[in-house]
DNA sequence: CTGTTAGCGCATTCAG
DNA sequence: CTGAATGCGCTAACAG
């Protein structure tokens, strides 16, 4: 007895049944990967809309095909604190889009710091033909084990380097000794970083370069660090806050700003991070680029601020693309390739000769 | 033949052979809805690692139970602009959280408003158990058909009424009518309104209030609108910028604060338009509040403002929560309740006595 | 172009 | 506490 409100709920075989035909001709109606008369087909779609069907089964298919439709996307640290950064929803958005061409859809599965085998159970009990790892640093380990145990294939956007994971990124250190050189040309000698907290444990004093890099773990921060260090040295002071975010940007700047003397640049590891130092450094009487020099990382859109903020332009939307192509190959069964992709030096009005 | 690259997977009655058990025994190891024996359970977990089973196969485990663990979450107009709002994030981030004690991940589904169609065949394709419509008009309605044909329950968060579909909302006819009884009693008696797009097409030159009310089929946008009604009347005049944005939001203010004589207050339907607003006014050398009062709606931080937004709160994650366990009601088949959720109105430095 | 035949991997009765 | 049997709904060969 079916434990449906309505009675039993439609088959393919009592479709094909009720038009008459096998049910290896109905299922060919549907695929469209056999001929099939017009006639017939119709008869069956006919058949199909009076009985209330709705096409076949998804999890019958999956469970004959092997495959379900469905890539993971793999978060660290929850979906919120993910999503408040825009760059991340522009990946999230060109990965849908190339997925959404060969009809493959995301599950979203933020991985809590505080239970990071939640996370394994969750996937375990989850179809997926593929997963995206996003900002999952080396403690994603596990997650990643288990996927290989299942064969399933795993794409990572930036971070988590592992021999079973592909990975689609940029050439972070070229890309931030970009940055740095600008400034260094520009005459700025005392900088200063805002990094990302080296295993989440913020450091909110001011360390050195090489103190930082010697802590953190992260794949994606420390390419970063080294490219600061390729242009000024190991002694830069550095701090790392606690949030992603223009908070975060904030509370660094208030502690690379207390001190004496006041550094003329200050290099961070994210837009967000950028406005919020601008932010403090303008709510304490400095101007930016007149009194300190910014740059970014990212090249999201910042509305609120009328300058331009000098950055490294990733190609957010792009990446997701190229993510999501490569996703496709492996879940076909063919070979993906690895992808760096180029990033661009944006020159804005966060930046000029210190004074 | 299989066509994985290893031989062929280990399933649950491999182990089992391996074992020495039956199925129905290892079976239960997994499921932990029979008693077995410690003995027995921890031999099969043994053969299990042995074999590198990970577990049930969820294809045939869902196919089964009729259960998979998943949740649509079908967006409109692309998921970057879905995603854009710090509000919308943290509905989801709610919603995430409720269902992830029941094990139940998400999946996204943005509904472009170029293919609307295209997501009904997304759906049809895979195995949801139930759906959340997020910021989902009316024109997803054949979404809503497809879902009520497959009887998986629906939840809308704001928007889109329909006999079959559950809503979590606030009162926004009230929420609304609050903030502009706030701005009324301060004596504003000539303001403007920036809503949303009715139907998708952007309002760029003023109409009366009572004219874009007449065009929109959007519930939670015209029960706004009434709540402002209700305290200024019909004739209001009213934009509806394309972009639900900061960007939106500085279009909307150019076009309302061109003309003569100029509103001493402006009422937006979302922060990040008031953000907008406030941004627009503010570089074209009008002092906010004491030039121009701006409310928003939602409630979302504003870190790049020194100000605080004067604004109806809503409890976003909560509301996001209170969907997830509706959801996870219907989907265990019992009856679910609509829900109405109370807001607060915030006063902030945004608004004060017109000059 | 259409029908027949076999499972995909598992959860669940129901005896023992 | 354990084992044997049954089908969830569908797809993919293959034979007509």
């Amino acid at each position: 007895m079916p434990r449906t409100r309505q009675a039993t709920r439609a088959t393919l075989s009592s479709v094909a049944q009720a038009a008459g035909v096998s049910i290896s001709t109905a299922s060919l109606v549907y695929s469209g990967k056999g001929p099939v008369a017009t006639a017939t087909r119709e008869r069956v779609l006919a058949q199909a809309t009076l009985l209330g069907y709705t096409g076949p089964d998804p999890a019958a298919s999956s469970l004959r095909t092997g495959r379900c439709g469905v890539v993971a996307v793999i978060t660290w640290d929850g979906l919120a604190a993910a999503f408040r950064d825009p760059y991340a929803v522009s990946l999230v958005d060109g990965l849908v889009s190339a997925l959404d061409e060969a009809s493959t859809g995301i599950l979203l599965l933020p991985q809590s710091r505080h239970q990071p085998g939640h996370a394994v159970a969750r996937l375990a009990a989850t179809a997926v033909d593929a997963a995206v790892l996003l900002g999952c640093g080396p403690e994603s380990s596990p997650v990643v084990d288990h996927l290989q145990a299942r064969q399933v294939p795993v794409v990572t956007i930036g971070t988590m380097a592992s021999s079973w994971v592909h990975r689609v990124d940029v050439d972070n250190r070229a890309a931030m000794r970009a940055a740095a050189t600008h400034l260094h040309q520009l005459g700025h000698r005392r900088v200063a970083v805002v990094s990302l907290p080296p295993g989440g444990a913020p450091v909110a004093e001011p360390v050195t370069l090489a103190d930082l890099l010697a802590r953190s773990t992260d794949l994606e921060t420390r390419e970063r660090l080294l490219g600061i260090r390729d242009v000024f040295g190991p002694d830069v002071p550095t701090v790392a806050p606690h949030k992603w975010d223009i908070e975060g940007g904030k509370s660094a700047a208030e502690h690379l700003l207390s001190g004496q003397p006041l550094p003329t640049a200050i290099i961070t590891q994210g837009d967000l991070l950028a406005m919020g130092v601008i932010a403090w450094a303008e709510h304490r009487g400095l101007r930016v680029p007149h009194d300190l020099s910014v740059t970014g990382f990212d090249g999201i859109p910042t509305p609120w601020w009328e300058g331009v903020l000098t950055t490294v332009v990733q190609p957010g939307v792009h990446k997701g693309e190229v993510a999501g192509r490569l996703v496709l190959d492996l879940i076909a069964g063919r070979t993906g390739q690895d992808v760096v992709l180029p990033t661009q030096l944006r020159i804005g009005t966060s930046t000029c000769p210190p004074r």
